[in-house]
Parts: C-alpha cells; structure tokens; sequence
DNA sequence: CTGGTGACGTTCGATTTTGAGCATATCCGT
DNA sequence: ACGGATATGCTCAAAATCGAACGTCACCAG
C-alpha cells in the first residue's frame, strides 16, 4: 500500500463521509495507526484534512473551490512557512493575510500582533498563541485604525501585509488613508517584511505611496503572475515566492 | 463517535430545534450525561451555545422572550434598556456583558468601546454601530489589557462592567489584576457606570478592591437575589434593578 | 414554606489517543 | 550490489477523553 493510494482514499473518505477515525483507516488499510497519524499530518499541511482527536475532518468542505484552485490558501500556506517556531509576527488586514492563520496552528509559541478583528478572532480561536492587539477605529473590512503611538513599543520580527497596488516603479502602494498611514509606520520598525500579493495587486497602483519595493523582503503571490513586472521586483533584491 | 461529530449535531440541533436537553442528547448521541455536558461547556466556551438547566439555548436568540431560566439573557436585555440611541458605551469583558450586544441590534447609531474581544467581534457583525477596540494583550478569557493610557482620549456615557465580587461595605472587587485596573481607569471617566452582577458575585469579595459601591449608579443582577446585601446597596444610592 | 426529584459540579480512575524516538524495512539511483 | 533517503512499525510516557460516583443545588408540586 503505498502512501499515495492512503492519501487518495482519505482524501475520498473525507469528501465522501466527512469523518474519518485513525482506528478505523488503521484497520481497513492495514497499517499502523501511527502510519495514518502521519498521513494525516500531511494531509493538514496540505490543507485538504483538519485533524482532531480520534481521526480528522476535511477542511473546509464545500466553502472553497479546492485547495489546487485555492489561491488565497496557497498563498497564506506559503507565507506562514517562513514564520518561525517562537517568533513575533505583525499580521496586518486583508484576505489574503487571514488565511495565514489556520496555517499557523502548529507553531510553537508565536507571539502575534495584528490590527484586524478577523484576524485577532481567529488567533485567539486558537488558544495557541500569545496575541496583542491594536486599538483603535473598526473599520468595515475587520481592519484597526487608531493611534500610531501604540506602534512604538512594539518589536516584531517579521510583517506580513497585504498589497493592493504594487510594481518595482511606483514601490508599494495603498488607495485609503488609514492603512496606507498604518503600513508606513510598519516599516519604521527593524523588522522583515513579507507582502502577499494578489496578482491583480500588481498590475495597480494605488495613491497612496507606502514604501519603495526595495525594502520588501519576501513578496508572496500566485503562480499564475510570473511575468515581466514580477522579474523587475526580483532585480530589486526582493525575494519572489510563487505559491 | 468522536467529540467533533458530537458538536457538529449539538450545534445542528441549536440552530434547528433550538433547545437541547443533557438527557436526550445523551441518549441520541449514546454517551454520558457528563460527556454532553463538558461538550455543552465547550459550546458556551465557544459562544454557540448558552447553559441553561437541564440542558443549552442557542445564542444570541434576541429577540426571543426565552425561558425564565435564562439569567444572562434577561440581565442583558435589561442591560441594553439603559443605553440611550446615539450614545457612546464601554462594554467590559464578562459573559453578561457579552449578553448585551445582541440587545443593541435595534438601538440608533451607538458607538460602542469595548476591551473585550468576542464583545468586539459580535458588534461588528451586526455591522450596526461605529467600534471602537482598547490595544494590548488579548487574554483567555477574551479580555484586552494594555497600556491604562489609552483611556485618556476616551469619553462615553455609560460603563457597562461585569462584577466579580460586589458588596455595600467592600465595594467593587475583582480577583485579578488586569481586569482590576482596567475597571478602576474607568472609573475616572465622568461616565455613569452600569455595572451587571450574577447573584454568586453578590455573595463574593475578590482580593483587588476596584470602587466603593455608591459610585455605581445602576446594578442590574437577577430577581433571585433580592435579598439583604441588595437593600444595603439600594442604602448607597444604587439603583437596583431585578432582571 | 417544604420535601422530593432530578440536574449539577467535582473528583477519581480507566481507557484511548497522541507525540516522539528509535529500529527496521523499503525504495531508488548509481 | 551498494548507500542514502524515505517510509514504516513499534514502544512508551504524556495528554485527552470518557464514565461513574457522590455531595450539593435548583426546580416544582403540594
């Protein structure tokens, strides 16, 4: 029985039953329960299994296309990999940046701190790690605007944004006030920055200047957007991720 | 029958019949009674259900009259009664404090401050009222606690705090230090304070005094604890109101 | 008001599941 | 065949879950 056909036939079990037991998987395909435990650590990190305890349930089930379609999910799977274990991690609003919460369940210790309310919910859901969050104004979209004061104490070592507009000219841009002010402010602190990025976000530019595109660390974006403007971002030093 | 698969019908029972009993659960589900109820408290802890004897309601049912039963709703119901239409509220954190959100769905341009993070979450989901969130450290219980200096800019009307402990003579207490402080910052704020007690923190003194009693201008408790400690509150000037 | 019935919270122990480590087995390119 | 990498089975301590028992408390009828 090779790994693949375990996977396959999980994968059915999920979509099909909804529901399976390591007990159960362990008997029928004739392994180790230990075995299956493993199986389904992988099917977790690749976003098709959430386990609990006694077997493992699909994610998601019919909220989403399909985790090969899913772009969002990549792309958030892709940016909580360089998170590390025991760090401290800015996670500012937007789509994009809430899907790398449920890929940080197996972290060890991190400490975040985010100003979006979604966000911040489902962190805490958690109870995994230690959150901080900012005060300030709730806007429509989950998103905290408040006092740049409170930014000052705050150490981070590595911010996740989201882009709504960016190329290697115009550097990072935003169209609204409030998180144009709040993202400046993110790169005043000495820390990494990961920006996730729509690739609909790259072929806009918005008002709002944020930052020069040099000083992205890591730029996450869907694979579907490997052409011209993202190789001039590469010459940047940027380091191009495609999930 | 796993844990998750016990929740999942708990919670479809919730949302479709809307009300559940420990002994029929625990017949249907073929478990016992004291597997039902640790799964009931898991749900309250996750804000789907709410306990009530002999078995859970859904929550957040607002506009349902509800069982006599239901402590929490009726003292948040009455709760939300005080609030004037196009005030400003501070919302703490705590259970019955949690109740009153869903009491404000037909309330008039409030604007609502809170230091507590499901209150928050469950605000902007009505999508209904501006909202405001104090910075700082999320605990587990849901409540934010930072820097004391972030009240300085805040002014509202009504404080709206949950009592730990509250007698005539030992004032307003609390057992723990965050929530202490955060009580008595407001305090300082020229605000009438609606402070909302289960009749167990009538008979409580915690270890961190917060305010004498006759600050209060309103207590709103349940009509099963009219009894002596009350009328020595009502002595002080407080109002007392029965839920 | 009062007693009885059932529900509650708590505690304990039994059972199951888990995670980690380690040894063995299998696969694959050379 | 050989060596390295990967996969698998196994063991064991820790954690989670579950059931049962017991004293206390809430509800209701009279």
């Amino acid at each position: 029985m090779l790994k693949i056909e375990r996977h396959q036939f999980i994968t059915q079990q999920l979509a099909n039953v909804g529901v399976v037991r390591v007990t159960e998987l362990a008997e029928v395909l004739n392994v180790n329960p230990g075995t299956i435990r493993r199986d389904l650590i992988e099917l977790e990190d690749q976003g098709i299994a959430r386990r609990v305890h006694g077997g493992a349930m699909p994610r998601g089930s019919a909220l989403r296309p399909g985790p090969a379609s899913d772009l969002a999910g990549r792309i958030g799977q892709a940016a909580a990999g360089f998170i590390p274990d025991r760090s401290v991690v800015f996670l500012g609003p937007g789509t994009l940046t809430s899907e790398v919460v449920p890929f940080l369940h197996r972290h060890e210790h991190l400490t975040v701190i985010t100003n979006a309310l979604n966000i911040a919910w489902s962190t805490a859901q958690q109870k995994r790690h230690t959150l901080h969050i900012l005060g300030g104004q709730v806007h429509a979209d989950g998103g905290i605007y408040g006092d740049a004061e409170t930014l000052r104490h705050v150490r981070v070592e590595w911010v996740v944004l989201e882009a709504r507009g960016l190329d290697a000219a115009r550097g990072l841009t935003h169209d609204e006030r409030d998180p144009a002010d709040m993202a400046r402010g993110l790169f005043n602190l000495t820390a990494q920055v990961m920006v996730l990025a729509a690739p609909q976000a790259l072929e806009h530019a918005g008002a709002l200047f944020i930052a020069p595109a040099s000083t992205l660390d890591i730029l996450v974006t869907g694979r579907e957007a490997d052409n011209p403007p993202l190789w001039d971002l590469s010459e940047l030093g940027v380091r191009i991720v495609l999930a």
